[in-house]
RNA sequence: GCCCCUAUCGUCUAGCCUGGUCUAGGACACAGGCCUUUCAAGCCUGGUACAUGGGUUCAAAUCCCGUUAGGGGCACCA
């Protein structure tokens, strides 16, 4: 059997992170099967309708690589791929139904529905359901010019079973699954007739789906049994929840694929950490890290758990990390640029001759990055002006003023005489003028590391001077100079 | 409330199906140390978990039942 699977979101926004993770599930299990991967999108409801939803769905999956075989973009051989644009067939398969007797026409309005789950409500009925007011009138009671909706004929009694590849057999009682409205007052499919037509139409083999889609797939089982079609396989997978226990949603923070992309979350990390929400290779194999490749040799759909996970935001970070670590420097140059461009740090196009700064600064920060946004708050004062440090931040550590006025002096002289103004040549002098004035190396580096960076914590001094350059770094030193001998003036020196 | 799903360190998880090898393994995070010009990275060390009660069994994290807890669902939304 051919192995096919689809992602069928609803155009009503950026896609969230947790739905990805089962898109995830579904693109490793059809490529590793040699299977399709189909892209739908379910639009059947008018008044959620958003304009460019549809194109950021496929910019999100592009960016993670996960391609489809058969969408809307590019057509396919069970097209349309939009379901608003399969209302005919929706409308057949559903006078089907109203031939076999599996459906009825319903037209009690919105306000009686209301009022009779209003009195079950009170009544203290468990679980609400429409109380079969036109279940049974007689054929032809209800004219189709009118407005009225289709319901599924559930049946009273019996029970349905979903099959779930997961969990195994799911038992519910038919008493308690509503009849469900298939064919809205507009004509608009709802999306259980919808999803169950278009599923057997595109011959879908395999149904992975969030767990929160379990309670209503007895519905589609009957529908499969009405129609008369094998069901495919249901996978229904846990939900991706956030710190507090509760369904990953936007007050957990960045959540959209946008969201992380303009973080500077590398793709192949977010695959690789989606992967493992709730997926683990087993059998004594640790493993963490897994390129496209491994997680297409590895990755078993058998093995997802079935309980939910939490998103960590430190492990992503971590698994990000490990990424821009293992990275090729040329290649996490080219990344880095457009979030220095972003900053205004770095102009676009880049100028030639700043290349060679840039390819310079990359080593000195590639371990220091856990997103590659990072990077402008870690190298903005390489490219741009410094404010220039508050002297009592220059005074280094069990110095006093003069001391560490002294020794912004001597660096002056020793960096002006320096041949090349580069890391290699300047470390020796400058450790050795540590010890000629009897300092710590750390003593002496963090004033020159406060001079030139405004910073407390910055990456590593020697090649970031060499990068901002000896022209600029002077002028800072000098900067640091005159706070240095005003505060000194300042007090009662 | 009712229905359904789930339950191993704070988090992601291995182990559970095919009970003993589990005084429960790994990773993230955390703490301490080493390295070190700061911060990272790296290395070393440490603490922390089988929800609970009952069975079954010579033996249970592993099998069964109850309880509890968490989650999901109960629309002319998907």
């Amino acid at each position: 059997m051919t192995i096919r699977v689809r992602f069928a979101p609803s155009p009503t926004g950026n896609p969230h992170i947790g739905n990805i993770r089962t898109v995830v599930f579904n693109w490793l299990f059809a490529r590793q099967n040699n299977g399709k991967f189909i892209l739908r999108i379910e639009d059947t409801d008018r008044s959620r309708y958003t304009p460019n939803a549809v194109q950021i769905i496929e910019e999100s999956l592009r960016w993670l690589g996960l391609d489809w075989d058969e969408g809307p973009d590019i057509g396919g051989p069970y097209g349309p791929y939009t379901q608003s644009k399969r209302l005919p067939l929706y409308q057949e398969k559903v006078n089907e139904l109203l031939e076999k007797g599996w459906a009825y026409r319903c037209n009690c309005t919105p306000e009686r529905l209301k009022a009779v789950k209003e009195m079950q409500r009170a009544a203290g009925v468990d679980t609400p359901m429409y109380d079969g007011h036109c279940r049974d009138l007689p054929p032809g009671a209800i004219s189709p010019d009118e407005p009225h909706v289709i319901r599924l004929k559930v049946p009273r009694e019996g029970e349905t079973i979903v099959p779930d590849m997961l969990r195994g057999a799911v038992t519910f009682e038919n008493q308690r699954i509503d009849d469900q409205i298939l064919l809205k007052s507009d004509g608009f499919p709802t999306y259980h007739l919808a999803v169950v037509v278009d599923d057997h139409l595109m011959q879908i083999s395999h149904i992975i789906r969030a767990d929160e889609w379990l309670s209503s797939t007895p519905k589609h089982v009957i529908l499969y049994q009405a129609f008369d079609w094998t069901p495919p396989t249901f996978v229904h997978v846990p939900l991706v929840m956030g710190k507090d226990g509760q369904k990953l949603s936007k007050r957990h923070g960045a959540v959209s694929v946008a969201d992380f992309r303009q973080q500077g979350y590398l793709p192949e990390a977010v695959l690789n950490f989606l992967a493992m929400l709730g997926w683990a290779p087993g059998e004594g194999d640790e493993r963490e890290i897994f390129t496209r490749e491994e997680l297409l040799a590895t990755f078993e759909l058998s093995r997802v758990k079935l309980s939910s996970a939490v998103f960590s935001y430190d492990k992503l970070d971590w698994i990000n990390g490990v990424y821009i670590r293992n990275m090729e420097k040329s290649e996490l140059l080219k990344r880095l640029v457009p979030f220095w461009q972003a900053a205004g740090l770095v102009p676009s196009p880049v100028p030639s001759e700043m290349f060679e700064t840039l390819a310079q600064v990359v080593p000195l920060i590639q371990e220091r990055l856990k997103r590659l946004k990072d990077v402008v708050e870690l190298t903005d004062f390489i490219f741009t002006e410094i404010e220039t440090p508050p002297a009592e931040k220059l005074v280094g550590k069990k110095m006093t003023p003069l001391e560490s006025l002294e020794a912004v002096q001597a660096m002056q002289t020793v960096l002006s005489n320096l041949v090349n103004f580069d890391a290699a040549t300047m470390e020796p002098p400058l450790r050795q003028l540590a010890q000629d004035l009897g300092l710590k190396a750390g003593q002496l580096f963090n004033i020159m590391r406060v001079a030139t960076s405004n910073k407390r914590v910055a990456p590593p001094l020697f090649g970031s001077i060499e990068a901002i350059g000896r022209k600029r770094t002077l002028q800072r030193l000098s900067r640091a100079e005159e706070a240095l001998t005003q505060l000194i003036a300042s007090e009662k020196y």
